[in-house]
DNA sequence: ACATTAGTTTAGCCTTGGCTAAAATTTTGT
DNA sequence: ACAAAATTTTAGCCAAGGCTAAACTAATGT
């Protein structure tokens, strides 16, 4: 019965493994509404640019998004979102703001508040960003 | 000449992953220094268990980690770190802590906290760190 | 119109990090 | 001492994300 040992209930970091994919899903779905919407359209070059990757890589992630249905694209076209990519386009988009600005409230300098709020979005449940929400409330009501 | 795009000046590998690999590189090693703290010695089996993956996942990492220069671990013999292990652990450990009490000083619940710690700690750079500090500097003198 | 150029996809290889099953090596219990 | 139990390593497979080189498609300029 016992597989091995894994899934016993391993709560603490199940979300490592799994969550890496969508870390990745919801870079991805944040810059191709980003350069949709500061371009028209969103072409595989632009993203391999922003992400500082090749084409390939970007093809091969795209075909992946296709898969889980949050991308579309016919070959050699732009790239659009589905209604589920652009709903979690924005939700990570407003996770990501919310972030950047709580950083900024803290005192962080804009340069390393925007790298940070990058790596730190996807690890903030929704309880911590209630309450880095509270605190740039409460900021504001103080200026 | 442009080879591709990719080259800009990344070296075989980028960002992204290198981050990734140096991220399990500390969980490891924090949570091997933690388990000898507690236990007297670690094992891969306790470090499976932790980290709720099989032995053999875990068998492939420490020998990453042996061939970075962080473990040291005779086959069949419980896992050590090596001098660089140990400080990259303290430094984790150290940083997992700010966050922690930082979060926690924010009114988050301490599960949560917990968690979230774990996914943040690894994209916290010096600089915000210390604006983590000073908050907490600040709290405790309220107080 | 058509050749050059720009942008994409295919093919093929690599590492990390997962897994299961099977072999090997302790450890333990009688 | 030795067989059974526990632990660890090997072998072999999978997906995500990287890359380069080469093939293919679309856009452009003259």
């Amino acid at each position: 019965m016992p597989p091995t040992d894994a899934k016993k209930k391993s709560q603490p970091f199940d979300r490592t493994r799994h969550d890496h994919a969508s870390e990745t899903a919801e870079d991805y779905v944040e810059a191709i509404a980003s350069l949709i919407e500061e371009k028209g359209v969103c072409r595989g070059a632009d993203l391999a640019k922003h992400f500082g990757v090749s084409h390939v890589t970007v093809t091969k992630t795209v075909l992946r998004l296709k898969r889980e249905g949050l991308a579309e694209a016919a070959p050699y076209r732009p790239i659009h979102l589905t209604g589920k990519g652009r709903r979690m386009a924005k939700a990570a988009k407003r996770r990501h703001q919310i972030v950047f600005a709580f950083l900024q409230a803290l005192g962080v300098s804009d340069a390393v508040a925007m790298t940070d709020s990058e790596g730190i979005e996807h690890h903030v449940s929704g309880e911590t960003l209630k309450a880095f929400q509270r605190y740039l409330e409460a900021r504001k009501k103080d200026k």
